[in-house]
DNA sequence: AACTATTTATAAGA
DNA sequence: TTCTTATAAATAGTT
């Protein structure tokens, strides 16, 4: 046979997928492989895992094991049965506050990845890698392997805070951000 | 080459993983490798999405986009019905995160003065060394595409650390990122 | 929805 | 824990 059937699967870069057709089958096709590796992680490790997706259309789409509920009154069980008036009133006052410092959180996230932008810049300096600075510093000077772990420590940045953050949900002492970050 | 390094990935039984050392690491990797598809279909499709994760033990681990609160209030604000299975979920992950919240501030304001502490240092380092590494020159043709979105995300970051930093002059508080983000 | 050539995730091992 | 490697599994482009 002459020519392969198909061309296989291709890379596809990490980016909005601009047409529309594609867009909707890789959303379908992926989310149910996110349901199927949350179902396995669910019954390899006996964890109990709850998925929330919202199309850009918003339309909500779930998974969860052994419920929604289940894994929503994780927290809840605990908790005196919040069956009377003042629940609403405490609920409210909960959104209320939990907005404010959120707010405060992000803009704070935000500045650490900015300083941290910062310090890698400075960093290559140090190493003599690239004069100037790197976001400014014309794109055809860098090469393909720069790119993609320029890439790379973006990604890590985003784990490093995840990380730090699921820490703190634990209630365990946070490991430094800085160390992790600017290490190696 | 007598024998292969390794043997590779094998397949395993889709059942619980009996061993407990095994089982801790496949719960580690695995739980990233959703993350990451998460985040994918987060970039590719614009979804939004929130996982959380129990482990058996209980320990609770969570990954979102955009924030879950973001996602909370996308819901509440849109789509009433409060028997929906994600309105619960989304209610668990407001209660973990605020306690985190409260707790992490002073932690954050902290990282952000030691990073800036360590830009001084760095800074420092830095004068004098602004043309050195020309010798490396780019190898291969670069992908006129994927240069160009690289580039739009360097632009991204500095426009972020410049308003950090503008704001930090002025002594502004952040504008809301959340409303940026719940567009559309 | 099914098909495959590829890319990506990951089980084991170091 | 983090890295490596060979292999299993997911999936992009097509039909």
């Amino acid at each position: 046979m002459a020519g392969r059937q198909t061309r296989g699967r291709q890379r596809i870069d990490m980016k909005r997928i601009e047409n529309e057709n594609d867009r909707l089958i890789t959303f379908s096709k992926r989310r149910s492989g996110i349901y199927k590796k949350s179902n396995e992680l669910v019954t390899l490790c006996g964890a109990q895992v709850g998925v929330a997706v919202f199309s850009p259309a918003g339309k909500p789409f779930s998974f969860a094991h052994p419920s929604i509920d289940a894994v929503a009154n994780w927290f809840l069980n605990r908790n005196p049965p919040p069956n009377d008036r003042s629940h609403a009133l405490v609920e409210s006052y909960r959104r209320v506050r939990l907005n404010e410092l959120n707010q405060r959180q992000e803009e704070l996230i935000n500045q650490i990845q900015a300083e941290q932008a910062r310090n890698e810049v400075l960093k290559r300096l140090t190493e003599g890698k690239r004069d100037a600075a790197w976001w400014e510093a014309p794109i055809e000077e860098l090469n393909r392997e720069e790119l993609y772990q320029m890439k790379a420590r973006m990604e890590d940045l985003r784990r490093t805070l995840q990380k730090s953050i699921d820490q703190r949900i634990r209630g365990e002492p946070c490991a430094s951000i800085e160390g992790q970050k600017l290490e190696k």
